[in-house]
DNA sequence: GACTGGCACTCCTATGGCCAGAGTGCTAAG
DNA sequence: CTTAGCACTCTGGCCATAGGAGTGCCAGTC
């Protein structure tokens, strides 16, 4: 009964808190949302919240503000995520319907995201880790130079020019892409490096040159771009919230250009619960501690193939980013298997 | 000798203003910069380069500060460009260097030109427009699925994928390919449409459908993708402007989501001159009308290809944007030109 | 034992007045 | 044409004040 009332009393906290950015203070908590219990009652409530740590206050005479303990408490109890309305979900479907290639679709899917939750939207590629090969082509540009393709299941494609000392041998390099072909065609990414270098043995001395050139070059592509390649979109959204954190900018557009962190934070992403929302500081990033990141994996045919979602304020309206996000990623499941980009 | 001393305050006022971002007076004036008058002189100066317009004054007992008029004024005085330093070179050289791609050096050189300047700065990559076709590549995927690949000899890949109702008939691909790479490499770009066309016309009838689908699909990437890409840097440094115009960070934000009208500020850049600096309002894209942009045409083999440039609030460092602006455009000239990306 | 009304207390914020400083424009003289 | 002097204006910082919002605690009630 007490406990219960505590938690009413946080989430009315956590959701003023939201609405208005202003700390919240017991009057008004009465006033809006009809507890049925006077001001000095919830007083009460909110000096135990605050010495469990999931509130505070400013100073003595100001309302209070969720910590981020309590947004993890509010988060958590948010159980089932409203679906969206139907006239949203028609947009996101117009959004996405003529998008004719995979960076089209991450490009729209950004930027769908970023209107939806007026937030900072970040979309990966999906990870060539989890894909395959779909098919791999060598193609001969000048006596000395040759561009490798590499086709995968997921719609990405990834060139690469490579040059070599010896000039090159078309016949041979028909024969070299077959057999690459045949050693990585439909086989996960991270067995790659072993087939292929495998493959190197096969071939005779004096082929040798051009071979490890190429096949050099694909193990470096493969390594280099395993993950790296995400789209970002909404960054203005950012300079709506200078009134609540005005100094903060700076840092949290820095690291917005850190690739390697921004992919670190989806990449941690677990891959048992779909939905997840990282609070201020449980992202353990300088410059974020201010913000919050709710992220969800998408799938390609029940896959999970990357991860997308939006980074907003601490105070952001978690519910509406946590349906936007989900409905996304589902929108986008369902796009990216119906439509196979192979 | 009265007017060269007026242009002398006038360049004394946009390098005071510059440096410390605040309105300057007449004493400070005297006293930075021995110009051989009294303050009073001055004054009547003043009084004229604002009568001019050149000049304003925030309010009546405030200094001056320039207008974009004056910085204008200011910009074209500086005739001959500074040269970088030798170590600044040598930096420039390093982070170059081993770029291995069009896309590294794309991200490479906006990387330098934000970290040189301390400003955003935006690389458009090498436009198609003003390129050839080097090669075309039609790979089968599937049944009724093919991917396109446009190699351009400025070293950008376009890919595309067609689907086509009907199934893919190898042998009449590898001939389509054959004939379309006749009609269309080494050809510039504009030339493409109407030889593609010409070319669809020479085809059995039973084979247009799927001639048909992939003529489509070249024109309309050739269509879409004609000047479109970009890569910005830098954003964060936006924010270090804060005191300056504290408002004014959203729409600039906002208008660097624009891609069109970024283009177009780049576009517009006309091919006689090689640097170009747009003041304020020049620019007349609402939300830039406080920011300045320093761009320059970068080249492959003494032909311009695209632009490249940083843009900064209205009271930046012109001269050492607009060396630096220089000196980076033309190492990416002198790079893309050494290491052929075809 | 849980809730409530009352009350004193604290602390922020907004307001207005005030002063000093910086910078100007003007005038008259060199 | 330049300069010194002077009166004038406007801003920005500082201080003190008042008002208000919100709290914590206590004593009383159901």
């Amino acid at each position: 009964m007490l406990e219960e009332r505590r938690l009413a009393v946080l989430q009315a906290i956590v959701s003023d808190y939201v609405a208005t950015h202003e700390p919240v203070g017991s009057k008004a908590l009465v006033d809006r949302h009809h507890l049925g219990v006077s001001p000095a009652t919830i007083r009460n409530d909110m000096a135990a919240l605050e010495e469990e740590g999931y509130i505070t206050a400013p100073h003595t005479s100001a309302g209070r503000i969720p910590t981020d303990l309590g947004y993890r408490m509010f988060v958590d109890q948010i159980s089932q995520i409203k679906p969206l309305s139907a006239a949203e979900r028609k947009g996101i479907d117009r959004f996405l319907f003529d998008a004719v290639d995979l960076d089209d679709i991450m490009t729209r899917t950004v930027r769908l995201l970023a209107q939806l939750t007026k937030q900072v939207a970040i979309v990966q590629y999906p990870s060539l880790s989890r894909s395959q090969v779909r098919r791999i082509e060598l193609i001969p540009l000048n006596e000395h130079r040759l561009m490798i393709i590499l086709i995968v299941d997921s719609g990405r494609v990834e060139q690469r020019i490579v040059e070599c000392a010896v000039s090159i041998d078309e016949i041979l390099l028909a024969d070299l892409r077959e057999r690459l072909s045949v050693a990585i065609a439909d086989q996960p990414f991270s067995s790659v490096p072993q087939r292929v270098e495998d493959l190197e043995q096969t071939f005779t001395a004096e082929s040798r040159p051009l071979v490890h050139a190429v096949i050099a070059a694909i193990l470096e592509t493969v390594m280099e771009k395993l993950d790296e390649r995400f789209v970002l979109g909404g960054a203005s959204n950012l300079a709506r919230y200078n009134e609540d954190f005005p100094m903060t900018i700076q840092p949290v557009l820095e690291a917005l250009e850190e690739q390697v962190v921004l992919l670190r934070l989806l990449g941690e992403v677990g891959t048992e619960t779909k939905l997840s929302v990282r609070i201020g500081h449980e992202n353990e990033v300088e410059g974020l501690s201010t913000t919050s990141i709710v992220s969800s994996h998408y799938a390609q045919e029940s896959k999970p193939v990357a991860s997308l979602g939006v980074i907003g304020p601490t105070n952001m309206d978690y519910a509406n980013s946590m349906s936007t996000v989900q409905a996304v990623a589902q929108y986008v499941s369902r796009f990216l298997s119906d439509n196979e980009l192979k």
